[in-house]
DNA sequence: CCAAAAGTGTTATGTCTACACCCATGA
DNA sequence: TCATGGGTGTAGACATAACACTTTTGG
């Protein structure tokens, strides 16, 4: 291992980031996917990304791609979660890639703008269940960025950036129950979120009910409390296979 | 963007994967660390690492780097937890690390065994207060792998990878109460971690007590619940910061 | 016998869940 | 007024924490 440290003859490769952005809309959870125009995969659909430059963090560099594909300044919540660097994984060449998350709303508009190449929001369930055939490995990559999110509306404030600047209560829970793929209590997700301060704060407005009627309900606001976890927690250790109980 | 991605002209970059090594023992978290031999930071401390071969993966070259650094084929347990590319986080050229974290138990001996150079079980309370320093940005690496640990004991069976084949519950209890830096409740942790079968299987042998007496105790062997997380979890919500009670 | 550490029992307190019930709106 | 969805109350199940108590060893 000694020996092996020479810097004039190192193997090159090129590093890339790619981002997989995901929404909510119609009540699934989306992931923003591109059609590729070149070879190799060409017409395949593709998560976003491109070359890291030498001059920028590897932050500064999902942010860059981000805003290019979208035009969206997503300074925050932008988080990284994965490398994959199989030999092989582009025809091409030795290619390793930095995987980011983040999430959206109203992306549509944004998906729609992007006109130089075709861009859609799929929804997640068709490319877990292999309804579109994604190019190179990004199908693993976007299987672990589920999975990220999943964890991560637990453990931060990932729930609220699904939803608008204000949201009611169902407009929440809908976000928990999409992505975990469970029903809630409608009554005991409010407690859970009112409980503390911090969570969220009410606005005083209302939302109007839907066409067939209905209580309106209350309209919040995000509090500052996300950043340490959320309020609502996975059920206690249900359904764990192999447990005894 | 569509532009941009031409294969002939792309910048080229190298890629390392560096190990946080940790362990356990008088009670306390301790990583690994390697003396450079050369420059830059040389007669510096650092995490053991080298560059990835374009022929393998980034999880066999890791694997591989920590056989060359310790001689433990640690096939299981080594998992990714992030990558480092800042612009002159190698001053020689640009450098993106990937970077992996794993639990050694006995690994003593080991590190006394690699002469080619110096080696060290240091204290990680050491190297977040300073006391030691590292070279390149190591010490953020390291900062984020403990951070991963403390996580980890608590949602997948990291725990176990601490004492050894057979343990005692104080043994384990030691491993949470080091790395969160809390007291247990002896009798409240040993009920937790006996409630459900799969956590720990009873061996029927018993550990001598220390030199002061005292009842042995019951020596366990891991069992196989642990990968679906594990049964001793953080308080309460305490001591959040901004909550209300 | 005494100190020390392991292991068991017990009880108070808190949290989660299910579900009954009331409130406000559109048609 | 009825249907629909929002919001509140509450009793039982369950989990947690604190600590007294018993057991088993070395000196």
């Amino acid at each position: 291992m000694p020996g092996d440290y020479d810097p004039s003859r190192f193997p090159p490769f090129a590093v890339t980031v790619d981002v997989v952005i995901m929404t909510m809309s119609e009540g699934v959870l989306r992931v923003l996917l591109v059609r590729r125009g070149e070879a190799p995969y060409k017409g395949m659909w593709a998560i976003p990304g491109g070359f890291k430059r030498p001059t920028e963090t590897l932050d500064e560099a999902a942010r860059r791609e981000l805003f290019e594909e979208t035009g969206v300044e997503a300074a925050s919540q932008l988080t990284q979660f994965g490398a994959y660097g199989d030999p092989g994984r582009d025809p091409r060449m030795n290619v390793v890639t930095i995987a980011y998350l983040t999430v959206l709303r109203d992306v549509g508009a944004i998906a729609a703008g992007t006109d130089a190449v075709d861009a859609a929001l799929v929804p997640v369930s068709d490319v877990l269940r292999g309804t579109v055939d994604l190019a190179f490995d990004h199908l693993g990559i976007v299987r672990d960025a589920i999975e990220r999110v999943r964890v991560e509306i637990e453990v931060s404030g990932l729930a609220t950036a699904f939803v608008g600047g204000t949201f009611t209560m169902a407009d929440l829970r809908a976000v928990y129950e999409a992505i975990w793929g469970v029903q809630l209590d409608a009554a005991n997700f409010r407690r859970s979120v009112v409980a503390e301060d911090g969570w969220v704060i009410p606005t005083g407005q209302r939302a109007r009910p839907g066409p067939a009627g209905g209580r309106p309900a209350e309209l919040y606001r995000a509090g500052h409390a996300w950043d340490h976890g959320g309020p609502i927690h996975r059920g206690p250790r249900t359904e764990r296979e192999g447990g005894k109980r």
